[in-house]
RNA sequence: GGGGACGUCGCUCAAUGGCAGAGCGUGCGCUUGAUAAGCGCAAGACGUUGGUUCGACUCCAACCGUCCCUACCA
């Protein structure tokens, strides 16, 4: 042997980079086994049991609807509530994390009856019982399905114990809510107008509606004005139409309105219109109309033609037609809108009177601009006939036919649908058919969705919970008044629109309808008078119906008769009768998931707002909305101190994901195709106050910056393969200025990442972190280090010194990713010699112990940036062909005056900084150098590159004149040797 | 239609009432002792239009685009 020019000779005398820590992080494989590990080392346990006696931060967790599987925007929700939760255990905080699933309400009922139909069971011969079992059962299935899959996305939870809405336990309690929200005299009953198919006899939500076209009639009608008679209401005025308007001379006035419906008109109380709109009262001959004045041609058109005639212009050599009124003088008058309220209208065919009202739903599109109004039938006749204390009057029974109230008599018991021709017929002999009869229009109308039969809208007695009665039947702030003021005073909204938003619902809201004509949900347990059909709330009652619910769960208050809830059944208020039957509607299911705090935070930690809830912006008006109104109605305060609100999952181009667009990451497809950290690195990377956008391309991206962690990482590890802190470690003092300057930046990562952490700006922790490693780290410290780390004297002081501060580095960072990149970090953190605890999570976050020394930072900013203006030139020569590696390069500077006397006390550190050979300092540039021209960095630092003096060095690379003299290695080898 | 939000290089994010930064990607090189790695150099952006100001990416208004909630109507 003997042969000096062998390599491997001298690559065993280095210390080159050593550790079993994967490049690749195989995530796929990775990740089931460090759940698996998770699991069996009771690591959550462990975080949270260290953390016993130390200060409390609640975090109560929002429940998911328990149907279907998980979707980006869930995991989204549930990995930046892992971050939260495992940035407060890390912190020194103790944060549980309870999930929970919302289990009752319609999706699901519908989704057990499509099983049904397709094990070919028909529902109604099911036992009301056994329908409820099954709804339980595929609750349950769908609660295993999505706890799996939220598992598998590292999240530590009290997974074994979650809580959900259809325990026993949590039914009753939701009970009990509801009897303090009837303690203090919220709760009440009023008819309200609902969709209703009369085929299936059921009430409808939105859920259950299709829209189909349908042909219904045209008709417009004339509603003959007269004075008002009867008692008069605010807004109603004594005198008629005819005798305010001077212009009329006292003739007659018609309202002139438009409906597809006529069967709604037997339940006509009204007749609405814009307040800012303008009317014009024009003569039709026989009478005088009164209508909308844009809508008057078209209604012309319609009910008159021969009052228009159609007029052809020539206008740029197009022909264009338009419409103009034969006899202008026909129009008497204008009135506006807000001028016609409260005159009264003689019913077409019912004997009482209407009065005109205001809305602004009125517009122009259809119609005459005067809305006829039937507070029984429709959504916003209902509302604008609440607000002018009109009766919600339905003649229409279940079934679909009028009952014996309706008038005239002979329509009772006809089929609305059947009762169209007849009605028309009606104002046909009456003479107030504007149009022909038999004219209809094909529109869009709502359909039930399992019979595909047209619906109606029908009124039908309701629960509430009132936003404007006082509490507790006194004076003072409602509960709409006390939330708002909540909201403005207690919460801390983040992002702070957050509070406008929920504002604005809130002073808009109608009162929260409590009850729905279903069967899969918390029942309201009340008692109805078996002859008037009044309601009778009784807290009582309902406390004694929890304790039964409590013990056999919902079920109860059907099993058990209403004599067990109500021993002492007390006289009708209404009409004085004494028997009692059970109600049979069930809550609202936002009100199961708004009794969360109570069932769930209370008993556990106490009365008192939680600290945080965490959800998409769509939960200002669900969740968010729903538990801070039972909160103040009940216990006059918000569940909350904090409310933290995150965007919604869009595809790369900023669109919302459909399936019919085909955009739909599914959290499935990432985490086989890249692993769960990369869908968490996600998370962490966006800033999800707004929309987050996700895309194949945007993990591509992000696996480039998992990689570089990845790889930081193992760099920093594969150096300390022969370092024990306990025995090697340098004192602080003692560092290398290049180490110290390291640690100091490590300091400042520390102090930026924890406080980014607390403000839950966790997109501020990614991008310090991967700036970081790609900046400070492997471009600057890594790269400059190695020659010292490889080549030196292996137990000396600089190599020690740069090894004290690579093991702060890989403990540091290990730390502050662990709540983000929690299955690497856990990974990493076993390679780390004498790891301190177990698992990284136990060690918590890093506190910030120092900061960088001002002399040093500007002293290496300095440095570094003349290190900069020697890479351009560098790379100038290596164009030129002079060098390929910058070893092969010696660097001649010729610093301006400000910068010789810095230089000149750094040179030793020069060839190092700049990983070249040599470095002179020269006073005047070169002929050469100075020829190069202007606009370079010669005006402030002449730079030139040659190749180095002497031949490279065997062992270090390093070009050395020694070596071409004959040396075997350089005099820093020979040195590192000895 | 109403309420709320957002719009910085191809992508993800910074910063500041006064020269707009980083990472990824792209292009061109170097390296082969972090090597299915590493290093360097380079090109590239403030949605549009007005206004306030000595000066605006930053403040205001309108518009355009996108998202969430709501109303989808006789």
């Amino acid at each position: 042997m003997g042969d000096a020019e062998e390599p491997r000779d001298w690559k065993h005398t280095l210390n080159l980079p050593r550790t079993d820590f994967p490049m690749k992080g195989n995530l796929q494989a990775l990740e089931p086994r460090m759940l698996a590990r998770w699991q069996e080392e009771g690591t959550w346990a462990a975080l949270l049991a260290g953390n016993a006696g130390r200060p409390r931060f609640l975090f109560h967790d929002g429940p998911p609807y328990a149907n279907g599987h998980i979707h980006a925007g869930t995991a989204l929700n549930n990995v930046l509530k892992d971050f939260v939760v495992k940035a407060q255990n890390m912190s020194g905080r103790l944060c549980d994390f309870i999930p929970g699933w919302d289990c009752h309400g319609l999706p699901i009922e519908r989704a057990v009856e499509k099983r049904l139909k397709e094990e070919k069971v028909d529902r109604r011969t099911l036992a009301r019982e056994d329908f409820l079992l099954r709804c339980r059962a595929y609750a349950q299935e769908f609660i295993d399905i999505q706890r799996s899959e939220l598992r598998r996305l590292g999240l530590f939870a009290d997974w074994d114990t979650p809580y959900t809405t259809l325990a026993f336990g949590y039914e009753a309690q939701e009970i009990r809510e509801l009897a303090a929200v009837a303690r203090h005299g919220l709760l009440f009953r009023k008819k309200k107008a609902v969709y209703w198919c009369v085929t299936d006899q059921t009430a409808l939500a939105e859920a259950d509606i299709e829209y189909a076209d349908h042909e219904s009639p045209s008709i417009y009608v004339a509603f003959r004005t007269e004075a008002a008679h009867g008692p008069l209401g605010k807004h109603e005025r004594p005198e008629a139409l005819a005798e305010a308007f001077s212009f009329l001379n006292g003739r007659a006035v018609d309202l002139a309105i438009w409906t597809t419906t006529p069967w709604t008109l037997p339940a006509n109380l009204a007749v609405a219109v814009h307040p800012d709109l303008d009317y014009v009262f024009y003569d039709l001959g026989p009478r005088v109309v009164v209508a909308a004045k844009d809508l008057l041609p078209r209604l012309l058109a319609e009910i008159a033609p021969e009052q228009l005639e159609v007029r052809t212009l020539k206008a740029q050599g197009a022909q264009v037609s338009a419409a103009a009124m034969v006899e202008p003088s026909r129009i008497l008058g204008y009135a506006a809108g807000r001028d016609l309220e409260g005159f009264a209208y003689r019913h077409p065919f019912a004997p009482r009177q209407g009065f005109v009202v205001l809305g602004e739903h009125v517009t122009l599109e259809q119609g005459t601009g005067l809305v006829h109004t039937a507070p029984g039938h429709g959504a916003e006749d209902y509302a604008v006939g609440e607000a002018y204390g009109l009766e919600a009057y339905n003649p229409v029974l279940a079934d679909g036919r009028f009952d014996d109230t309706v008038q005239p008599p002979s329509l009772q018991g006809v089929r609305v649908f059947d009762a169209n021709p007849a009605i028309v017929q009606l104002l046909l002999e009456k003479g107030v058919l504007l149009n022909r009869a038999g004219e209809s229009v094909v529109h869009s109308y709502p359909h039930c969705d399992r019979c595909k039969n047209p619906v109606i809208f029908r009124a039908t007695p309701q629960w509430f919970v009132s936003l404007d009665r006082a509490l507790d039947g006194e004076q003072g702030p409602s509960l709409r008044a006390r939330a708002l003021q909540q909201v403005d005073e207690a919460v801390e909204w983040i992002p702070d629109w957050g509070k406008q938003r929920i504002r604005g619902m809130l002073e808009n809201r109608p009162d929260w309808t409590l009850s729905r004509q279903r069967t899969w949900g918390v029942p309201i347990p009340v008692a109805l008078c078996a002859s008037c059909g009044e309601g009778l709330v009784s807290p009582a009652l309902m406390e004694k119906v929890a304790e039964a619910v409590a013990q056999e769960g919902a079920g109860a208050w059907y099993r058990l008769p209403l004599a067990a809830f109500l021993p002492e059944p007390p006289p009708c208020a209404s009409c004085g009768g004494r028997r009692w039957s059970k109600g049979t509607d069930i809550l609202d299911v936002w009100f199961d998931s708004a009794c969360s705090f109570a069932v769930v935070m209370e008993p556990r930690y106490g009365p008192g707002p939680v600290d945080l809830y965490l959800e998409g912006s769509d939960q200002h008006r669900g969740w968010f909305h729903s538990s801070l109104l039972v909160s103040v109605a009940t216990r006059d305060r918000a569940p909350y101190r904090r409310v933290l609100t995150h965007g919604f999952v869009v595809d790369g181009e900023g669109r919302k994901m459909s399936k019919s667009l085909g955009n739909v990451v599914a959290p499935e497809k990432i985490i086989s195709q890249y692993g769960a950290e990369l869908l968490r690195l996600w998370v962490a990377s966006s800033d999800y106050r707004d929309d987050i956008r996700l895309s194949d391309g945007i993990l591509k991206s992000l696996a480039e910056g998992y990689r570089k962690i990845r790889n930081t990482l193992r760099y920093a590890l594969s150096n300390l393969a022969d370092f024990d802190p306990a025995r090697d470690a340098v004192p602080d003092a003692q560092l290398l200025p290049l180490d110290g300057w390291a640690k100091g930046r490590l300091e400042e990562l520390v102090a930026r990442v924890r406080r980014a952490y607390d403000a839950y700006e966790f997109h501020l922790v990614y991008h310090a972190v991967v700036d970081f490693c790609g900046n400070d780290l492997s471009a600057l410290y890594f790269d400059i280090s190695k020659d010292r780390l490889y080549t030196w004297k292996t137990a000396g002081l600089p190599r020690r010194s740069g090894q004290t501060v690579l093991y702060r580095v890989a403990s540091d960072l290990l730390r502050l990713l662990a709540p983000v990149m929690s299955f690497t970090a856990e990974e990493a953190w076993a390679f780390l010699p004498a790891a301190p605890t177990r698992s990284v999570f136990l060690a918590g976050f890093p506190d910030v112990q120092g900061r960088m020394p001002a002399e040093l930072g500007e002293r290496f900013e300095r440095l570094f940036a003349i290190r900069s203006v020697v890479q351009k030139q560098l790379e100038v020569a290596r164009r030129d062909k002079v060098i390929g590696a910058s070893l092969e390069a010696q660097v001649l500077l010729y610093p301006a005056e400000a910068d010789r006397e810095f230089l000149g006390r750094h040179l030793a550190e020069l060839p190092g900084l700049f990983i070249v050979s040599q470095v002179q300092l020269l006073d005047a540039p070169s002929e050469r150098l100075q020829q190069v021209p202007a606009g370079s960095h010669f005006e402030t630092l002449g730079v030139e590159v040659r190749p180095a003096d002497g031949a490279k060095c065997p062992r270090c690379w390093t070009y050395a004149v020694e070596v071409a003299s004959g040396a075997a290695v350089c005099a820093k080898c020979q040195a590192a040797l000895g």
